[in-house]
RNA sequence: GGGUCGGUAGCUCAGCGGUAGAGCAGCGGCCUUUUAAGCCGUUGGUCCAGGGUUCAAAUCCCUGCCGACCCA
């Protein structure tokens, strides 16, 4: 960028005015000893414990006088003439600093003043409270780590242009405290996944995420180029039939957390490229694969949120929606149906069905000319139920042409052992029985691929004639499971950098 | 793809035919424990872009670009 103004033009002369004095406003590194939130947080403790008239036992958190070395960005700026203060951030949180020129010396004195505004600096220094409590830290040396050229958003606002938030996401982190929470959370999630999988004895693994047949959804794909094997791939839409190989290999247990990418449109559940969680586990089935959601899901909100009690607050701060993760819904897909459409739902023609859904249910403008019965039914289920389904619920006994890929209940034939998971009025995971035979598989993939032969997975096919062992599978969209238990209504403020159209 | 709303100083926004504004940030002062510090002074603009209407356009009209929300 080739944009200058007055406060960029300020900022050059303060750096030119560092290298006048041989001063390297770009260090190299620095070595703290401890970071700045911690340090605030444990000094506080120890003035609390000071501040009881008789203090009992050892001592607590960090006594006034210790020495740190801390290194971080300046976030504010309060001038007192002979006494200043400054904010110091690091990933931690803040604390205050003192700098007295008189202490710093007059060099250094006249370095600080070329300071500016989100610099980075490194400090050492003693711990002590100010007269109005505050943790601090009196500086008696500092040393300039990073010029910041450009001036910083706003202290008290924050950063609110959304476009800004997401285009430069840098800039909304270090403006915006509760965004930079949430991204830390979201990482948080992805360890507690990792570590409950690993604890039930899964595997690991990453596959191809350009693949020369896309497979295992319907979806639009990505199409690219691959120069010196001449041939053109498609960025990955699911990981289902590789970790299935992986099931014929002898891989029991094994999970997969990567991006899937689908040429759709852009909304604020949909982001091009998302981050999805498969698990397959051998010889479990779908009520297997029920309990793994369950767990994993309540194991996720413990850990990282503190609570299965999940609220979502609207920009007042007012909780506006509860998600209780304490119970766990399981309701069969015709009684949601007939919940919504009436108990006579399925006993009445499948014309009168259709009139009902258009007319009486008002959904015309979802159900288009040429769709079977069973997708007039499906779209009762997607428009009215689903998004009525905010606390979690299994939906079991989907029927069998909706989830050609599944395998028939025993109990009702006209089913599949297949679940959906609804929280928050979203499909979160679905999960299956997963077919293992491969004459079965075979005729529901030609049957899929409508008779275009280059659409199927001979290689696929042939790995399960060579026998896949029965199997439950699931599938978590994990911006989804975040946005739940985040409290984040739009998908764009899961994603560090949601994708945007690029500026001219 | 359709509809609604928005784009003005670094940030947050006001102005909606008649000299381009405020708060904060910045800069210059004062202040030796302040914290949204305070007080005095002050700099800063391609009003998203291009066309049109008009004596006069940030403002009205058209086209385009980008974004948010809703709908499909």
């Amino acid at each position: 960028m080739e944009d200058t103004n007055s406060l960029i033009e300020q900022r050059r002369q303060n750096l030119a005015g560092l290298n006048a004095r041989g001063v390297n406003p770009f260090m190299n590194s620095f070595s703290p000893d401890a970071q700045c939130g911690t340090v605030r947080t444990e000094l506080a403790r120890w003035a609390e414990w000071n501040k009881s008239p008789e203090p009992k036992g050892e001592p607590v958190g960090l006594a006034e006088g210790t020495r740190v070395r801390l290194a971080g960005r300046i976030t504010a700026h309060r001038d007192m003439g002979k006494s200043q203060f400054l904010d110091l951030r690091d990933v931690s949180g803040r604390i205050q600093l003192w700098v007295q020129p008189k202490v710093l010396g007059e060099d250094a004195a006249e370095i600080f003043k070329l300071l500016d505004l989100a610099d980075f600096i490194g400090i050492e220094g003693t711990l002590f409270i100010t007269r109005m409590g505050e943790p601090s830290v009196k500086v008696e040396s500092f040393t300039p780590l990073g010029k910041s050229l450009r001036p910083p958003p706003g202290k008290w606002h924050g950063l609110e242009d959304t476009e800004i938030r997401y285009r430069q996401r840098y800039l909304d982190l270090m403006a915006n405290e509760p965004i930079r929470e949430v991204f830390l959370k979201r990482s948080h999630i992805l360890k507690e996944i990792r570590s409950f999988f690993h604890l039930r004895g899964y595997v690991e693994v990453e596959t191809p995420m350009m693949q020369a047949i896309p497979g295992g959804a319907a979806a639009q794909p990505f199409k690219t180029f691959h120069n010196a094997l001449g041939c053109e791939f498609y960025m990955r839409i699911a990981l289902e039939l590789y970790l299935k190989r992986l099931l014929v290999g002898g891989v029991d247990k094994v999970f997969e957390i990567g991006r899937n990418f689908r040429n759709e449109g852009l909304s604020r559940r949909h982001n091009p490229e998302f981050t999805m969680l498969e698990a397959y586990e051998a010889y479990g089935d779908y009520a297997t694969m029920m309990e793994t959601v369950e767990s994993l899901i309540r194991h996720i909100a413990l850990t990282v949120v503190g609570t299965l009690k999940i609220e979502h607050r609207n920009a007042e701060g007012e909780v506006f929606k509860t998600i209780d993760l304490s119970h766990w819904r399981r309701a069969r897909y015709k009684d949601l149906v007939c919940e919504k459409a009436g108990d006579d739902w399925f006993m009445v023609s499948p014309e009168e069905r259709r009139r009902r859904a258009v007319e009486d249910l008002k959904l015309s403008g979802d159900i288009a000319a040429g769709y079977q019965d069973f997708e007039v039914t499906a779209a009762v289920f997607e428009k009215l139920v689903e998004p009525t389904l905010i606390q979690p619920t299994f939906v079991t006994h989907l029927p069998k042409q909706l989830v050609p890929l599944a395998k028939i209940s025993a109990e009702d034939p006209t089913t599949v052992e297949v679940f959906e998971c609804c929280i928050n009025g979203q499909e979160i995971a679905p999960g299956y029985t997963e077919q293992n035979d491969p004459i079965a598989q075979r005729e529901a993939l030609e049957h899929q691929a409508g008779g275009e032969q280059q659409k199927l997975d001979e290689d696929f096919l042939v790995a399960l004639e060579h026998g896949m062992p029965p199997a439950g599978g699931i599938g978590i969209g994990i911006d989804r499971l975040c946005m739940m238990l985040l409290g984040q209504e739009s998908i764009r403020d899961v994603i560090l950098f949601p994708q945007l159209k690029p500026k001219v």
